[in-house]
DNA sequence: CCAATTAGTTTTCAATCTGAACTATATGGG
DNA sequence: CCCATATAGTTCAGATTGAAAACTAATTGG
């Protein structure tokens, strides 16, 4: 009734343990695994692995990295790892700047380039022409390092159908229904550009590239509240899509209106725009007024450590909700809630307490440390894992090229 | 990292195909598939579905019905159907009851029994004891009736640990880390029996045979207020399996504490004795006191009416949370909720369309008509489908015996 | 320099689906 | 009554794939 449920197929194996035999290879960061070992590691046999490693290193996915030799005796294993000549673009549109970055299939960030940027109120052509400049660095870059670009991830704050590639609704871009062609950015990768979520873009990114743990809520704050969920080491979006909407749990009913229509949402004691203002702070870039934010923190201005404060305690009031609903144990902060997060850890720490006693270790409350890249990241990780999940469609496409 | 993620074998290829054949079996219930419309219906050939069949058939988990003739001309094909002589024992242990029922495959409650019992603060074994009386009735009509049991499920009121079926927290039955042995209820059912939580089982009795939409989150208001997330078919419990505890949502961070040691939990404005309390009604059963608070809700008592308006107010304000979180778009009261169904409804859903406009359309609000055999059918289910997901497992068992 | 040890390949075999040919059973028109 | 047509279901050769075991390759230490 829901999915068709293909029949299964003698193939289907091989694209299943293709895809394990990567994986393997993939979660073996720095250990360069030997076809003896990943047959250990997987369960399947030597003459099995030697089959499917063949077909993943003739496809360019997985490169063989001279010898490895591990114990005292006997011949020494041919170490394999992910292709890191091989890379994917990720990229940004946020409401106050643009960025791409290359990472490789291994995970690492080749290059690096942003702009600010006012996109709010732009329209969507002339946004996705400044970005095809960064585009067009990353490519170039990509050239100069000699890797070959597979595709592109572009994240957006907004709603994405990410089959069509419409950005559905994007309020703070002030877009909707707005239909992009992001693969126009990166003409001839083979695996095309993909749409997506930035919180979700995010919570990946922490997922592969951060203090992964397998369970945990992205929260992230940038102009917007909005969330990101992992559970089992999959992104949960939600029958529609929309799931980890943090920014419009209510958090007390008696509380202002929320530019959603509702009242009391947490977006409106802890969005940017509520700091801010909590904080007697005006005027100037966003830049500025972080800038003039943190300073107000450092002096002890009583408005801005009220401010913050604040903004923790409801923030506690939602995690503790949404820590109960969907029996999430870790919590990761991000975006402006990392730039903040020694002003908001205590008294945020203290509303979870007072709302889900027991529920949340302190230790599994952390901060992001990819600041910026992490949304970059988690974009151009999206198409690296669709790859390691299915590189039986790829290895067939390379076939014909 | 987190799965052990299996090799695939070729003999995988036949596992996931029994089910997707068993499982079109049941999803057709009342048209009684033929071979040949199997093969159209999954995607298989004639040739694979004919040998599938014969291992089902064979196992005694589908039988051959007699003959079919749909079109004009041709050979009729041999109707198919889950065998409805094979059944599984659903039960349920509650606060203020105990329940079992025989469900044969096919998804038919053959039988039923409940009676009163207080069982807070009542040790297991004495609960279990009584139980086991129950579980006999539900033998003797399964020879009666010519079923052969393959297995059964026990759904309490509390978090459980199904591996090693120990309920780790009933706070309703004051239980606390109880070893059960629920298995000794059915001696000789090949399957056992499965010991699972009461919400969980009633959200997927719903589904499976209730107003079942694929993704909808289930609020069963026993004595404390529980829920059930459904999302694509299938049961959201959370990396720690205790996910849907939507009783303890925080809806006013001014409100008093909660049995949890939190603070303006849904659970204080909108739990059975919190309702109670608010309209004034005190002592006796449950029974007596629901029927009490339905008589003066019919005659219009201002405190009850309040009483039941103002939880439903704060229902909605966590079910608003709750489907901007887990971008939920259907709901489904069970329980006391569906008992106070129509005096809840108005002003449950004001309070959604407050706080969380546009998100919930009023028809996607929905009482369960499933009563008390919600729970029984999904705990009895939940053996079921795992026959129907890995039958392969029971031909093995069912071959050596 | 050879025994021991470990890596990786080749070969044979069994499981299982597909596809095509074949058998089985019904209807309806001449 | 009988045969053309149509549909259901079975049988059998062919292809894919991993398991198991035998084999080849490469390295170390005595």
């Amino acid at each position: 009734m829901n999915e068709p449920t293909a029949p299964g197929r003698v193939g289907d194996v091989r694209r299943r343990n293709l895809s394990l035999v990567l994986d393997s290879i993939a979660k073996t960061v720095d250990a360069k695994p030997s076809r003896a070992q990943l047959a250990a590691g997987t369960g399947l046999t030597k003459a099995a692995v030697s089959s499917l490693v063949a077909d993943l290193v003739e496809s360019g996915l997985v490169s063989e990295v001279g010898l490895y030799r591990d114990g005292e005796r006997g011949r020494p294993g041919q170490g394999l790892e992910l292709n890191s000549r091989r890379g994917v673009v990720g990229m940004e549109i946020n409401v106050d700047y643009l960025a791409v970055g290359l990472v490789d299939l291994a995970g690492n960030l080749r290059f690096h380039s942003a702009v600010e940027s006012r996109n709010r109120g732009m329209p969507p052509a002339k946004v996705m022409e400044q970005l095809a400049g960064l585009a067009a660095e990353a490519k170039a870059a990509a050239v100069a390092e000699g890797i070959a670009i597979l595709g592109g991830g572009l994240a957006v704050p907004g709603l994405v159908d990410e089959k069509s590639n419409v950005v559905l609704s994007a309020p703070n871009l002030h877009w909707e229904s707005e239909q992009l062609n992001p693969t126009s950015l990166l003409e001839g990768a083979p695996l095309g550009v993909k749409l997506s979520n930035e919180a979700n873009s995010a919570a990946l990114g922490e997922l592969w590239y951060g203090g992964g743990k397998p369970d945990f809520l992205y929260v992230s704050g940038e102009v917007g509240v909005g969330g990101g969920v992992i559970i089992g080491s999959e992104l949960y979006i939600g029958p529609g899509g929309s799931a980890g909407e943090l920014g419009h749990i209510v958090v007390h009913p008696e509380g202002p209106e929320c530019s959603c229509g509702g009242f009391g949402c947490l977006e409106t004691f802890a969005g940017q725009e509520a700091i801010f203002e909590a904080a007697g702070i005006a005027g100037g870039t966003l830049g500025e007024r972080t800038g003039m934010l943190l300073a107000a923190l450092r002096t002890q201005e009583p408005k801005a450590t009220q401010a913050v404060s604040d903004a923790g305690r409801y923030l506690g009031v939602a995690l503790a909700s949404a820590a109960r609903l969907m029996d999430i144990e870790a919590v990761v902060l991000g975006g402006h809630f990392a730039v903040l997060g020694g002003w908001l850890k205590p008294s945020l720490l203290a509303s979870l307490e007072r709302y889900a006693p027991g529920l949340l270790a302190p230790e599994n409350l952390t901060i992001s440390r990819l600041e910026h890249s992490g949304t970059l990241l988690g974009a151009a990780g999206q198409v690296i894992r669709s790859v390691i999940e299915s590189p039986f469609e790829f290895l067939l496409a390379s076939k014909l090229a």
